[in-house]
DNA sequence: TGTACATCAGTGAACGCGCGTTCACTGATGTAC
DNA sequence: TGTACATCAGTGAACGCGCGTTCACTGATGTAC
């Protein structure tokens, strides 16, 4: 019978040769440089050869968007799961680890977190955001923000910081929050995330991402000698604003 | 001797149309969509006619590229410019003017705000950001909040809030800014306009910049149903975090 | 164990496409005397 | 006012390029009996 497994276990080993000579592509040169054409060559096939494992060159590149936020959750979950200590420490290496990853892989960020994607205004958003709670970066934030919120906060927000128009928004993403916490066993009740709560960890990730974005794209107000320094301070700021009674670590 | 001014005259409105047609294929079809050929074949010319305007495509996106900030600045200057009050009207409304223009021109903010230029941590950036003031977008965003900010503050926020390592970069550009504002006819002193509210000046942009990013590229976390109450609800905190003692218009 | 057959990864030629850019040119407009 | 000349916006053909995708094919690997 001589294994059925062999030609499976090839074609999955060229299958990962694809998409990370594409990733490659990507971050060396850019989007554009990801064409089936110069993946062929670079793998030493032909350009058909490609479409016994992907439809199209669409199709191919989706694929490399989830490839590329798959690995960056499960890179920034395991870097921060190292880390000793129930909450803060984690958070805040997610958050720099977000921004270093951005700054040394700034066609992947482009590719995933700042391309236009779909329409506006209709809720359909990007595969890269925390409203996909199964993509492991959004898993991995929303754990480390939960346990510091529940962990450390002072008193939890009261829901008068809340602009009444959002109040219903917020309380479905709270639940859907709230499912996702208890799952990875973490028993947080409603009443110490309060939909104040909520809306602070939604500011949270925005000024985040905010921040990653501008410096990312070069379009800070300021040329900034000591970029870290100014991320840190961020990072107290956002510390201080949602009531964490720590320190920076 | 039959004018010579005819021919500049004419030539002149034939860079406006190749610009103004350039910007249209941007808005309607995306970056990749402006080609001199499609440029070309709009106006009923040739492509190799465009040679006569610009050196290469490079220069001509350049070129677009720049218009696309001025104008932007101008219009959002002379919305805020209409509306009665001393300051923190104008502010705000250039700020929702950008989010506004963010939102229904995709395509141009992603070329201009979105796009990787240049090295990261050099200091070089985009064409299209504070650092330089004469752009016209910087210049009403300064000069609104500049008025604010010495009109409405309670009280200068101490130097003590910057950290020190950003100290010397903001001081540089506290100084520019307050040479901008006196050209402006806006006596600030430096006491009213302090280290603290230049930071603060700086973290205000950027979060500006951070949510309309955010929503333009339709990676914030929930599905709003009520955007703009949510740009709201973070303008407002803004002006309380700034020390405005003002109410939101 | 051997033989006939099925599967299927990969080939190589070809398709049509649109692109930026070059080059020698035309012909109208403007200039010098 | 008329004539010889210069300028220069725009033409049209051609260049070489790389792209995605199709199609009929080869040949090794695996399957059924």
């Amino acid at each position: 019978m001589s294994s059925p497994a062999r030609r499976n276990r090839e074609r999955a080993a060229t299958d990962r040769e694809i998409r990370r000579t594409a990733r490659t592509l990507l971050v060396e040169h850019g989007p554009e440089a990801v064409t089936l054409r110069a993946i062929a060559r670079e793998l030493g096939l032909t350009a058909p050869a490609l479409y016994r494992y992907y439809g199209s060159r669409d199709d191919l590149v989706e694929h490399l968007r989830r490839d590329i936020v798959t690995d960056l959750g499960a890179e920034l979950a395991s870097d921060s799961a190292g880390l000793p200590g129930d909450g803060p420490r984690q958070l805040f290496s997610i958050c720099r680890g977000f921004r270093q990853w951005a700054l040394t892989h700034m066609n992947e960020f482009t590719l995933v977190f700042a391309s236009p994607t779909g329409e506006i205004g209709t809720g359909r958003s990007s595969v890269a955001t925390l409203n996909h709670v199964s993509e492991p970066l959004g898993h991995a934030f929303l754990v480390a923000a939960g346990r510091v919120l529940t962990t450390h906060r002072i008193a939890a927000p009261g829901d008068d910081i809340v602009p009444p128009e959002l109040r219903d928004d917020l309380a479905a993403y709270r639940d859907s929050l709230l499912s996702v916490l208890s799952d990875s066993g973490l028993a947080v009740t409603a009443d110490r995330f309060t939909l104040g709560t909520t809306y602070l960890m939604m500011q949270f990730w925005a000024r985040i991402y905010g921040h990653v974005t501008l410096e990312v794209f070069g379009n800070y107000p300021i040329p900034v000698a000591k970029p870290d320094a100014l991320f840190d301070a961020v990072l107290a700021d956002l510390a201080r604003e949602i009531g964490l009674d720590v320190d920076l670590p």
